[in-house]
RNA sequence: GCGGUCGUAGCUUAGCUGGCCAAAAGCGUCUCCCUGUCACGGAGAAGAACGUGGGUUCAAAUCCCAUCGACCGCG
């Protein structure tokens, strides 16, 4: 019996196999998720920038937190506490933590490099790039990873203060129970794209026995197992045979969703959620980590997904730039000083009607904090609009079409 | 009128006991980057008759003279 309940109601026909796009609810103990859904990252019990009350005007229905932040500060016990994640940030509805398994990879081997959750592709020789910098050596050379991975568990430093603290599968489910979200991630290992073959297989199995501690962990304690849903992630990096492999592995353990993780280039992502899916059982809801812009989403729609969620709305909106339907536009530009105009006329966004690009601009340029408030509202509205209009089309047969127009316009659209 | 201080990128300045300065930094500007947040962050670029003219010297932003301008003090 699982604390969710996952409902497909339509399903765009695909005359090859069964991993085209649905729309669906995610029923909840907070509430109902209609998917595809975008879900906004809030890491520290926050969306930056945003009020709770103005992510329901926007149209978010979820929420998703950070383990390894909250852990360290304020620690999941003062979470707890508060009654639970959405009690704790005045957010009644639906949430979700993140098990801390992305740190794993943004305090490991990606720590102060170049390479992120994407990566470029050098299309010659067909392996990811990691651009050296003299970032990437300075902060390398004084400081080294933060994380330390064994087949346990992994070692952090705080990179906050540099204390040492270490999370296994066990622990990082005990934290999530503690901070009591609807739904929450079994503890992985995400690779860097630039790890060979041999490591991303070594790794892929260790995320697997993880998976197999972190369901065994969460169904040992009953409580969270009635009112807490815990999803499992595919890993294989972007490798078709163990994207498959790991897909299979994670259906076969029988968790209440699947979450498709990774570090990719844009030309890998395609073929490695493609296998994914074409391995995992349909009625499970898949959640596509840390995607994404608004080409990947539909993308991820198009390819089954049933949640995302991104940082980078509220991101690049806090350095000024915001998403419209003719592409991304910086907001710090001297241009866009005396643009009067609205910050995207084909879109309406609530909270934001009304402002100027110029006045915007103005506020972004100045360093005032409005500035980044309006910005990622805006773009965090964008996404859950655009994330909208995209389950509206699925559930009117012409969601194929909605997404070639978004997609013509805000690629190939001039700003 | 006399005495003094100062004039170096759009702005604020560093250099000014002559050579490593065909000039450096911060801010600003421009371009690019950001995909389960180490991130109100990062990378790169453009941008200077060193007030002007003359002199000393192998060599001047740097020393000398003149001149223009700004400011301060005294008349």
């Amino acid at each position: 019996m699982s604390a969710i309940l996952f409902k497909i109601e339509q399903r765009v026909a695909r005359s090859s196999g069964k991993s085209g796009a649905r729309a669906g609810t995610l029923t909840t103990p907070h509430g109902v998720i209609r998917t595809p859904a975008f879900v906004p990252v809030g890491t520290k019990a926050n969306v930056k920038g945003i009020l709770p009350s103005a992510l329901v005007e926007l149209g978010a229905e979820v929420v998703l937190a950070n383990t390894y932040h909250l852990y360290l500060q304020p620690g999941e016990k003062i979470v707890q506490d508060a009654g639970g994640l959405g009690k704790f940030m005045n957010w009644s509805g639906p949430t979700m933590t993140d098990s801390g398994g992305f740190q794993v990879f943004s305090l490991g081997a990606a720590f102060g490099k170049t390479i992120t959750k994407f990566t470029r592709l050098n299309l010659v020789k067909n392996e990811p790039v990691v651009t050296p910098s003299i970032y990437d050596e300075e902060v390398a050379s004084q400081h080294g990873q933060l994380a330390i991975i064994d087949d346990e568990g992994v070692s952090f430093t705080s990179h906050l203060d540099g204390s040492l603290h270490r999370f296994t599968p066990e622990r990082s489910v005990e934290i999530q129970h503690a901070l009591g979200a609807d739904m929450f991630f079994a503890f992985d290992e995400c690779t860097s794209p630039t790890e060979p073959y041999e490591y991303q297989k070594e790794a892929m199995e260790r995320t697997h026995r993880w998976a197999e501690r972190s369901l065994k962990t969460h169904r040992q304690n009953m409580d969270a197992n009635k009112k807490q849903a815990i999803f499992g992630i595919v890993q294989g990096g972007r490798h078709e045979d163990l994207r498959k492999e790991s897909a299979r592995e994670i259906a076969s353990l029988c968790f209440d969703g699947i979450g498709i993780g990774g570090s990719f280039s844009k030309e890998d992502m395609r073929g490695a959620l493609q296998a994914a899916v074409s391995e995992l059982p349909e009625e499970l809801p898949k959640h596509f980590l840390g995607i994404g812009e608004p080409g990947d989403i539909l993308e991820g729609i198009a390819g089954g997904m049933d949640l995302f969620d991104c940082v980078a709305a509220t991101r690049i909106g806090r350095h000024g730039s915001i998403y419209t339907k003719r592409g991304i536009i910086h907001l710090r530009g001297e241009k866009h000083k005396n643009d009067f105009s609205p910050l995207d006329s084909e879109i309406s966004i609530a909270g934001t009607e009304g402002f100027t690009r110029a006045y915007v601009s103005h506020l972004v340029r100045s360093g005032e904090m409005l500035g980044s408030v309006i910005c990622s509202m805006h773009n965090v509205g964008f996404i859950l609009q655009l994330v909208k209009g995209a389950r509206q089309g699925i559930l009117d047969g012409r969601f194929d079409e909605y997404r070639a127009d978004f997609v013509s316009n805000y690629y190939h659209g001039k700003l």
